[in-house]
DNA sequence: GCGGTAAATTGATCCGGATCATATATTCTT
DNA sequence: AAGAATATATGATCCGGATCAATTTACCGC
């Protein structure tokens, strides 16, 4: 660490609301479900109808809502809190697809009988998620065509996703995807604060290895440096990005 | 290359049926139309209403049918012959991200007034395709919900695939990935033969890179060791899978 | 405040695979 | 059939990043 550096860096600035187990209350739950991207186009009676066949479920950081590979029932939906998406390999090498927040969903779409979850879902803070068996929630994008539209707008959106990360893997430096994940990072979870933009959720040196597939310490190595370049500040757990158009050069520059 | 190898080289086996302009005639289009996955739902006059939305365009192997970043109009299904998707790098380092058999499609299903193609679509063997506009195949959508859900279920199946390739070039060996690449084309694309399980489409060693994020020097020294071991046959653009239990452990192991 | 504990940093070493450089096959041309 | 053009093979070298190994730092509970 150079002495030019301003970085505050005792106490997590990072705030997460905490979900009480009060809070998904059912005068919550139509505001919640209302809200939802994919159920804009129903009407306060037919958002009413849907809520019916949910059930809302609480877990506490760290705790496993679906396993993957385990025969798959239900759809999720994320209320409050976050939940992240992950693949085991052998050597217990975890890969994080993905960081879920409010209104996004994962679990089982599909009709099969024998369909499993094709990947973990863990709470990343302690989460309120609505559930509603598989073939339920068909039923009501079978009913209103919009909401099945909407449904594959968003699914679309994360093939998308999935594939920039497929280029990503394949041509760019350690440095240019944490560089870009962060910059991805801070558009969904970003917080304006004094440090600069802080995003809003624990983020360790761990997870974001698994998110760029590498190891923690060459992501160490990373933000390290791009902390010293003064693009950045951390901290145990925490990242803000200090200069956003210096990042998104690293993000896109050949080296 | 060792002198007992008995594999036969000269002549690629692969026969491409090729397309001749003719061939997406008016009279197979309903045909085709009805046979895809999506439209299985539909009945013989919806589908003869949907066909008429459609615009039928011919390919050579080799030409563009969309480019990425463009104004996006349409999307695009497959009626003959194989069509690659691909992402450019700055550094000309082309992804190849999937490579589309008859019945799948492509192209924008985006509302969005400003939407672009997100990624290059290319003719891999001479092709016909089918063309509707993005809002015309939106709105079939919004009127048959099961189509919409066949749709969504397709695209969930492609992220599914995404994210199964992020997780390789996460955490496996470049053999490791052309091997669980071979075997996913062979599942797609073979034909059996008594070369073995013969890829039915001209397959280079820089398609292969380019699908698992390598070089084509790289697949080719994996090429020649899984040759050499007999688990393949392989020639100038074209491959077949002789031992396909063999071809497995290799993707599978660790190393 | 004082340890205890988990996260993060940093150094040293090693290896898979990229890159550079040719040589060799195979197909296409004419 | 000879030659051009393209695909493949393979050797030599180099480097980014993984791995192994200590430390150091930040946070938490008492």
């Amino acid at each position: 660490m150079t002495e030019n550096d301003p970085a505050p860096r005792r106490h997590s600035p990072v705030e997460i609301d905490t979900v009480p187990a009060a809070y998904c209350s059912v005068d919550l739950r139509l505001e919640i479900l209302g809200n939802l991207p994919f159920f804009a186009a129903l009407s306060p009676d037919q958002v009413a109808a849907a809520n019916e066949r949910f059930r809302e479920l609480g877990f506490a950081a760290g705790e496993t809502i679906a396993f993957s590979g385990e025969p798959a029932a239900n759809l999720y939906v994320v209320a409050a809190g976050h939940v992240k998406l992950l693949h085991h390999t052998l050597a217990g090498k975890d890969i994080l697809l993905d960081l879920l927040t409010p209104g996004e969903f994962f679990g089982n779409l599909s009709a099969q009988e024998d369909a499993t979850y094709a990947e973990t879902a863990m709470a990343h803070s302690d989460v309120c998620v609505l559930a509603i068996p598989t073939a339920a929630f068909r039923a009501l994008l079978a009913k209103h065509a919009a909401v099945a539209l909407a449904v594959l707008d968003l699914t679309t959106h994360r093939l998308q996703s999935a594939q920039e990360r497929v280029r990503q893997l394949s041509a760019y430096s350690v440095e240019q995807r944490i560089a870009a994940t962060l910059l991805r990072l801070a558009a969904k979870l970003g917080d304006e604060r004094d440090v600069g933009c802080l995003i809003q959720t624990p983020l360790s040196r761990d997870d974001l290895a698994q998110m760029t597939g590498t190891t923690p310490e060459s992501a160490s190595r990373v933000m390290s440096q791009l902390q010293k370049d003064g693009l950045i500040a951390s901290g145990r757990q925490w990242v803000a990005i200090t200069d956003r158009p210096g990042l998104a050069a690293r993000a896109d520059e050949p080296a």
